[in-house]
DNA sequence: CGCTCGTTTCGGCCGGGGCCGAAGTGTCAC
DNA sequence: GTGACACTTCGGCCCCGGCCGAAACGAGCG
């Protein structure tokens, strides 16, 4: 038996290396943390978003989709592709809550501007993040709509909160109501889970927050303020980005 | 601007590849899961468990303390390592979960029998897994101490339970209390979180189970059945390991 | 049917990094 | 002191895998 049977022999359970292994190359994780925005991406998009050969891509997207991080779906000569789904968000949330946050310094006055405008506020998958997600997670927990008794958690004044708003968050799935996902510009945990995903939703739904151009960023608009100014006590101020 | 400078520019947010790359090599993988266990574990240890040589082991824990995904302790001549925290295992969890599982046919009886006792009950860092720990999460279920309506959560009555047992869970942490943990044996969620936590920690500390050698996987004693049994109405069959 | 453009395949280059063994350092026991 | 032992450092080997450009492929479109 040699070296390598010796280590096969000892390496029983899940093979963790090989799905890290899909994460741990600096263009497939930008990929991937592109594709947080829960859209779908065609392979050049994605290839110019990180600078590197179409060709390069192609490799990277089978290989992630082989791995199954990523859905793809084809419509005539473009290739779509997508997270395969909440769970491998939540794996990439997890990994960038451990990782060292190395946002460069922004270069451009355009820079700086996008840059803010995501700090504000921001889809994170399929909820709500930044500076706006923090606060509608503040406030629902000074309203006692969430409390933090075990951890993150909807009351039931909560649940009652929601119905009258008439969001219908799916029950009877195994993903959390409720998850605490930390993000990377506020540092602070905000509302993730289906809760969040269905308040997002919503948000887009009636309204109150609209996409900024084609990036993660979104603006919460004159309707939107008023509805959270009345549901939740958020301040204009707040909700305006400076 | 070069072509890296190109990709540096695209690469803003979180670093995810530096922490993916720790977990994406076959022996620091190994180093995790074996530390999954929950016990401190010396270099040397490690080194014989993955099959490698100490230089190599001690190259490999260096970036993993590094990378604050374990934290070493140095006593006298020996240097001893963890995991650096409950976020570690839920991520090497997470990721496990997604793993295909290859583990190998076992060679031999005793490898027979080792991996039978890891699937009948075993720690998973700080809870309990396998049958036994899959069962006790059903029978909760079942008696409604926990309940599946938005995801996985404690009831009130569960709560009464756990005083009753003179259980107390840490609160007011940000961890949650109830987690669904996915384990690579039955392929079906147990119970983890601060709860599943407590609960384990108090089946130890009254002896229902009882280390096995010096494994991961755990022996239910007879008080343990008995308790079991009155608490929960586990069947003798179910917590004897055949 | 030829042109465009998104995607794929392939060959080849090159750097990073995992591995070992040999030698060095520090700790404990006698 | 003199071993024994756990761990570390270093040099060197070698392979894996990310990158590109060139060329092929195939869907849309006039």
């Amino acid at each position: 038996m040699d070296r390598m049977d010796m280590q096969r022999a000892h390496a029983a359970g899940p093979d963790l290396a090989t799905v890290a292994k899909l994460l741990a190359d600096g263009t497939r994780a930008g990929f991937c943390l592109a594709l947080l925005d829960g859209r779908a991406w065609t392979a050049t998009e994605l290839a110019r978003h990180m600078g590197v050969a179409p060709s390069t891509a192609t490799e990277h997207l089978h290989a992630l989709v082989r791995g199954n991080l990523l859905a793809e779906e084809r419509q005539g000569r473009h290739r779509y592709v997508r997270l395969a789904g909440p769970h491998v968000a939540e794996l990439i949330e997890s990994l960038a809550a451990m990782a060292p946050d190395r946002t460069p310094a922004p270069r451009s006055l355009s820079a700086a501007g996008r840059r803010q405008a995501l700090a504000h506020a921001r889809t994170c998958y399929d909820h709500l993040a930044g500076t706006v997600g923090v606060a509608i997670t503040d406030a629902m927990l000074e309203r006692r709509l969430l409390d933090l008794e075990h951890g993150l958690g909807l009351t039931s004044a909560g649940a009652r909160w929601l119905e009258e708003l008439g969001i219908t968050v799916p029950a009877g799935t195994r993903r959390p109501s409720v998850r605490s996902c930390l993000d990377w510009t506020e540092r602070r945990p905000h509302l993730a889970g289906a809760v969040g995903a269905a308040l997002c939703r919503h948000a887009f739904d009636t309204g109150w927050i609209t996409p900024v151009g084609t990036t993660r960023a979104v603006a919460v608009t004159a309707p939107g303020r008023q509805a959270l100014r009345r549901h939740l006590g958020l301040s204009d101020e707040l909700l305006t980005q400076t």
